[in-house]
DNA sequence: AAACTAAGGGAAACCGTTTTAGGAGGGGAA
DNA sequence: TTCCCCTCCTAAAACGGTTTCCCTTAGTTT
């Protein structure tokens, strides 16, 4: 048998109300009793059970964490990882735990039944996973909620994320300064929000350059290493060859600078490749990518903290970007030494 | 006001008691109840409070898995998230849920409270931050718990692990097959079980050929790219040059074969690299890296299954090794076409 | 027909907190 | 002195299920 409220109660001559009082503090206790019951509640090892807490509360103390675990995606996304950290972290601050909820393709039954059973305060969703229904159904709920990510769908949903628009135009313009002029970009399919979110800001970019985005310079396909391979070879093949590739992101990246160096195109004084988020490989393929690189950790950290603010408040509303993208230049972009 | 179990016993005209008997089941119940029940259900949109669930079966329904989500340490254990991703499903499938942890430097309090508090029916811990420590506690606690990894000393604790000591033995064997006999090995420092019980088990392989790992030729180092590429000049500047290289992880290897190649030393015909676990970056380094790569994710699920079974006989004692390694020939080891 | 058994169902205890409503006691104001 | 107000504390009622224990009923044995 555990020791309860009960067992300290007694110890200290007093009522389980005022153990209760003392723990959660904000109730006037004079300092003898808080000394007799602390006292009380050390030589017992007392800690309250959380399961019979968030009953009484009516609160769970626990956020999830709504994301795809799905096992080849989560190797495109390594990020996710960081995010989560960032967002435990920031949970963790505050007395909260994270649940980790995998979303099998458009499975809503199962974020419904967490909204109904009431086994966590609030919801975050990374907006890889987010549909238009899952959307409808949350926002019925009026649940807490933050989505990581931009949805790709005009929604009410409360959403943060990295800005990626200017994370583009950084790209575009840090090329644009080394001196190129034919700017290609390899990205996802037109779905693929962040890659084109990514490509307006390397549009815009050109634009304030009194430049243009050739059409015919601008591929899609999966965001797969061997679809980043195989629109570079495209766009060797084609009649205007760029002098630089903006990849938008890390897959296609990797792919990309195979095909140049299969195609013994030299990096970057032919073609100069710029990319996406900083990975520890990207210091070492060959050369050395330049990449605009943004902090998720911080990202998942923030979402974190709006969370439990929603919580709170739940008529809280927001939509926004955070943390500023920063340029790390690597020899892909610059001429070796 | 959310609907209760009253509402539904209300409308089916039974008592709380028999709408929680069909919830579930394990009881006798007449079928013209059970339906009676499901249909009231049904109608009202009923789900049963996990809180007040968790509160009256006295088990929280969850399960924590207890990792480090270090900034820095998160990106060099990708592995981390399959594991997890493979947990969550075997917990999923029983209606468990998991709480992720991240156990900071030594902060064995954290792991105190978690068992005192029952905030969670089992602990699932990643044995990078197993410690004698921690062990004792949760020994002490008698706490139903699973450690990912074998412990880098000895103890009671349940455990599985893959069988790193076999795939050290398979990557020495490939090379020996291709013909190289002076083997190096760069690992991760000496507390570093992982990298040890590879490089146990290569030494195991020469053995059987009746050769011998020559200690000149053993490096030891952090796990970090660079002290891949720092240990590799070394071995390159050392009397007696390797004709093969077994790397104990993808960030030595990735060091490894930079430093090879800046060397320009030929890869595989001087000197060949095999190394651990397959990433989708170790198709396209230069050359592609043979890898003995191990299901993480299946151990993950194991330890899922694993745990979920401790909870329910907490006597359950098991000390294993699971899934078997696959080689996955490239490059690095074979020669080019 | 009586006695026994098994199955179905309900009343009430229980799980360990929090919270509410109210009581006791002391101090200050009228 | 009386009244009021504050401070500190407590008894008891939630919170929403599960589980135990017992009662009823119908079927089976003897």
């Amino acid at each position: 048998m555990a020791t309860t409220i009960k067992d300290v109660a007694k110890l200290a001559n007093t009522s389980t109300a005022t153990v209760s009082k003392v723990i959660n503090g904000s109730y006037s206790i004079s300092e003898a009793t808080v000394k007799r019951v602390r006292a009380a509640m050390r030589e017992l090892k007392y800690t309250p059970n959380r399961r019979a807490q968030s009953f009484a509360k009516q609160a769970s103390g626990s956020v999830a964490f709504v994301t795809t675990l799905e096992r080849d995606v989560a190797f495109q996304n390594p990020h996710m990882f960081e995010i989560m950290s960032g967002l435990q972290h920031a949970l963790a601050r505050k007395g909260y735990s994270l649940v980790v909820i995998d979303m099998a393709e458009g499975n809503c039954a199962a974020v419904e039944e967490l909204m109904l059973q009431k086994s966590v305060d609030g919801i975050v969703f990374h907006a890889a996973i987010m549909t238009r229904e899952l959307s409808q159904l949350v926002l019925r709920y009026e649940f807490p909620h933050v989505v990581i990510g931009t949805p790709n769908f005009p929604s009410k949903l409360c959403w943060i994320d990295n800005n990626n628009p200017l994370s583009g135009e950084l790209a575009a313009l840090h090329l644009l300064e080394t001196g190129k002029r034919l700017l290609a970009y390899i990205g996802g399919k037109e779905m693929d929000a962040i890659s084109e979110a990514r490509l307006k800001g390397a549009k815009l970019a050109m634009q304030e350059a009194r430049l243009k985005f050739r059409d015919d310079l601008i591929m899609r396909g999966e965001s797969t290493i061997d679809d980043g391979f195989d629109m570079t070879k495209t766009l060797l093949a084609g009649q205007t060859k760029p002098d630089a590739i903006v990849c938008a992101n890390n897959r296609l990246a990797l792919g990309c600078i195979n095909a140049l160096n299969v195609n013994k195109v030299p990096i970057p004084d032919a073609i100069a490749v710029v990319t996406f988020d900083d990975y520890p490989f990207s210091r070492i393929t060959n050369p050395p990518l330049t990449v605009v690189n943004i902090d998720v950790y911080d990202l998942g950290m923030q979402a974190g903290k709006m969370i439990l603010d929603k919580i709170k408040k739940p008529k809280l509303q927001f939509q926004t970007y955070i943390t500023l993208p920063k340029l790390i230049i690597r020899e892909s972009t610059k001429k070796r030494q």
